[in-house]
DNA sequence: CCCTGATTCGC
DNA sequence: GCGAATCAGG
């Protein structure tokens, strides 16, 4: 399996749009977890939330013996490689919501945000915790070019919501209260402010959102083979195991 | 154990 | 350039 521009432009995607390097070699096909990790990196793709801490002075030990280690004559005392400064990662565009959920998740966040959101047992579902990226319009929407939309924009169901109490502020916007397998489940605001409400028009049958807030859900580019039945399984989506 | 991404290094 | 092997942290 080579890497074509089309398997370039959804690795790039879905890396910045957060995917796991996993989920993205599964959706890929034909790569493995590591190859996307090494095809990233040689893009320059800079790397998000690592589990692993950069050594600071501690530095060679890894399996670093590949360094032979230039032996002059009487090796003078090895200088200790100097703390270089950590490179601060730049601050995401923009996002309706944080997408990072692996980063600092609560359990109980994931429970009501699967409540409210997909709380819709008529509807397929397309991506309930990932409504990341993806394409293809079936429900008829244009797609645009990869290039146009450059960050990787996500509706990300809002956490924590849940005023306890209805406010006032919502009052005659469609609260999280009034969601329902209908309408349109587009957050507008942000969580947590006095006027955030949902978008709330009729959705597009088949999606959680109204026609026009799919065209902003659905973009990223797809491999466009096989024909997928109506609910477009996004890359996200359950991970067979 | 599972997972994650980073890095190395032979091809 | 590619990616398996390996490492290291959660």
């Amino acid at each position: 399996m080579s890497w074509t521009e089309e398997r370039i432009e959804t690795l790039k995607t879905m890396w910045e749009g957060g995917q796991t390097a996993s989920q993205i070699a599964e959706a890929l096909g034909g790569v493995s977890r590591n190859a996307v990790i090494g095809k990233a990196h040689r893009l320059g793709l800079q790397s998000r939330p690592s589990p692993v801490k950069p050594n600071e002075p501690a530095a060679a030990k890894v399996e670093a013996e590949a360094k032979p280690a230039p032996v002059v004559a009487a090796a003078p005392p090895p200088e200790p490689p100097a703390p270089k400064p950590v490179p601060t990662p730049e601050p995401e565009p923009e996002a309706p919501f944080d997408l990072s959920d692996e980063a600092e998740d609560d359990e109980d966040e994931d429970e009501d945000q699967d409540d409210a959101v997909a709380a819709s047992p008529a509807v397929p579902r397309p991506a309930a915790d990932a409504p990341v990226l993806r394409s293809v319009g079936p429900g008829g929407f244009v797609r645009q070019n990869p290039g146009e939309q450059a960050p990787p924009i996500a509706p990300a169901p809002p956490r924590r919501l849940v005023p306890a109490k209805p406010s006032e502020a919502i009052a005659g916007k469609t609260s999280l209260l009034d969601l329902n397998d209908r309408i349109c489940k587009w957050p507008l605001g942000h969580p947590g402010e006095p006027d955030f409400h949902f978008c709330g028009d009729k959705v597009n049958p088949g999606f959680p959102y109204c026609v026009a807030h799919c065209g902003h859900a659905y973009q990223a580019q797809m491999p466009r083979r096989d024909r997928r039945p109506p609910p477009p399984l996004p890359y996200g989506g359950p991970r067979v195991r």
